[in-house]
DNA sequence: CTGTTGACTTAGG
DNA sequence: ACCTAAGCCAACA
């Protein structure tokens, strides 16, 4: 059975907007001083398991956005970024003047983890 | 439409 | 604790 264009237009589009937006405010919830894992947050704005999609999310993040993306790190405590690149001083920095102190480029999940 | 890619995760060795 | 392999999902070529 065929559909005209016009009758199927796709909120597909629209509701993947949505769930980025989504992704954004659980972010924009994370407390100061606390971090979260990208599965954490993929599980938080109802896509579970698409940890590399928010990832993708944070890569292609606004370059004027104000979300806290510094709180967002992997499950074993690591920085995304690898040691010593830009992006890596940069979290790193944002982190510290938080007061979430990182040992052996590791954060302490045990006691920063952000438990909603 | 199939194949790659990546700011990831988990289970095994 | 570190390395590897396989799984995962959306976006992109």
């Amino acid at each position: 059975m065929k559909v005209p264009p016009s009758q199927q237009s796709k909120p597909a589009n629209q509701q993947q907007l949505l769930q980025r937006l989504q992704l954004y405010q659980t972010i924009a919830a994370i407390p100061h001083g606390k971090v979260a894992s990208y599965g954490q947050l993929a599980t938080l704005a109802g896509q579970t398991g698409a940890a590399r999609w928010v990832g993708w999310c944070l890569r292609h993040l606004p370059k004027d956005s104000c979300l806290p993306w510094h709180r967002v790190i992997t499950a074993s405590g690591r920085l995304a970024f690898p040691v010593a690149t830009a992006g890596y001083v940069r979290q790193r920095e944002k982190l510290e003047q938080e007061g979430v102190q990182l040992q052996n480029h590791k954060v302490a999940m045990k006691v920063y983890q952000w438990q909603p």
